[in-house]
DNA sequence: CAATAGATCATCT
DNA sequence: GATGATCTATTGC
C-alpha cells in the first residue's frame, strides 16, 4: 500500500468537528489531509454552503432525493455531478435536522502523485492535478458512489485526517467562485499564497 | 496574457 | 426544457 509514514501519526477527524457551523468546519477542514485508497492531498482550499437562506447552495431547495444527504448526520461525503462531465465532493456539518457542507475546491497532493497524473493526463504542472473542485474528485477517483459515505470511520478508505504536529495554517477569507446568488457572502477560505489553490 | 465555446447529464421546474 | 458550486482547448490580442 502506497499510503507511507507521513499518515502513521494521523488521526481521524470525528463526527463532533463536523458537528458545528459549515463556516467553522470550512476554516478549520484547511490543512487537514483526505485520503482516499492509493492517493491523499492536504485541504488548501473550500468553501462554506449553509442551510436554507443560502440561496447559492442546494440546500436551499429544501429536503429533495439528491439533497437529503446535507440534513442528515454530520461527517457525511456530498458528492454530486456538475456539468454532466465532473464531480465535486463536500463534507456535511451542522448537526443532524440542519443542512450545511464545505466544498473541497483544492488540494495540495501529498501521496500518489504518478496515480494522479495517470488520471489527470491534462495536468501539465503538479499544480494542477487537484487545484479545482473537479479536478481534485478525479485525481482521487472520488465519484458518486462515495455520496453518504461516513469519513469519520478509522478503518476506512475515504477518511479526513489531521497530521500530528500539523499546526493550524493562516486563512485567507474570500467570496465563492462560479455562483450567481449570495455572490458577496465571504465564504471561501484558502491558505495564502498556496500554490495549489484554483485560479479565479 | 484574456476571453470564450463546447462538452454532457442529473436534477428540478 | 433549462440549468449548473467546471474544465479544457482554442482563439485572438
Amino acid at each position: 500500500m502506497p499510503l507511507p509514514d507521513l499518515l502513521r501519526d494521523s488521526t481521524v477527524l470525528t463526527p463532533e468537528f463536523f458537528n458545528r457551523r459549515a463556516e467553522d468546519v470550512a476554516r478549520d477542514l484547511l490543512g487537514k489531509v483526505i485520503v482516499n485508497a492509493d492517493t491523499a492531498g492536504r485541504i488548501v482550499e473550500v468553501e462554506a454552503y449553509l442551510g436554507v437562506s443560502d440561496l447559492a447552495a442546494h440546500a436551499a431547495a429544501g429536503i429533495t432525493p439528491r439533497t437529503r444527504v446535507l440534513f442528515g448526520a454530520p461527517g457525511r461525503a456530498y458528492v454530486y455531478l456538475i456539468y454532466g462531465m465532473y464531480e465535486c465532493l463536500n463534507f456535511v456539518a451542522e448537526p443532524e435536522g440542519e443542512a450545511g457542507c464545505v466544498l473541497i475546491r483544492a488540494l495540495e497532493p501529498i501521496c500518489g502523485l504518478s496515480t494522479m497524473h495517470h488520471r489527470r493526463p491534462a495536468a501539465r504542472r503538479v499544480e494542477d492535478l487537484c487545484s479545482g473542485p473537479g479536478k481534485l474528485t478525479r485525481a482521487l477517483a472520488i465519484t458518486r458512489d462515495l455520496n453518504g459515505a461516513d469519513v469519520t470511520i478509522a478503518r476506512s478508505t475515504f477518511t479526513v485526517r489531521h497530521l500530528a504536529g500539523s499546526p493550524a495554517p493562516d486563512i485567507d477569507i474570500s467570496t465563492r467562485i462560479g455562483i450567481s446568488k449570495c455572490v458577496d457572502w465571504p465564504l471561501r477560505f484558502s491558505i495564502p499564497k498556496n500554490p495549489f489553490v484554483s485560479r479565479r
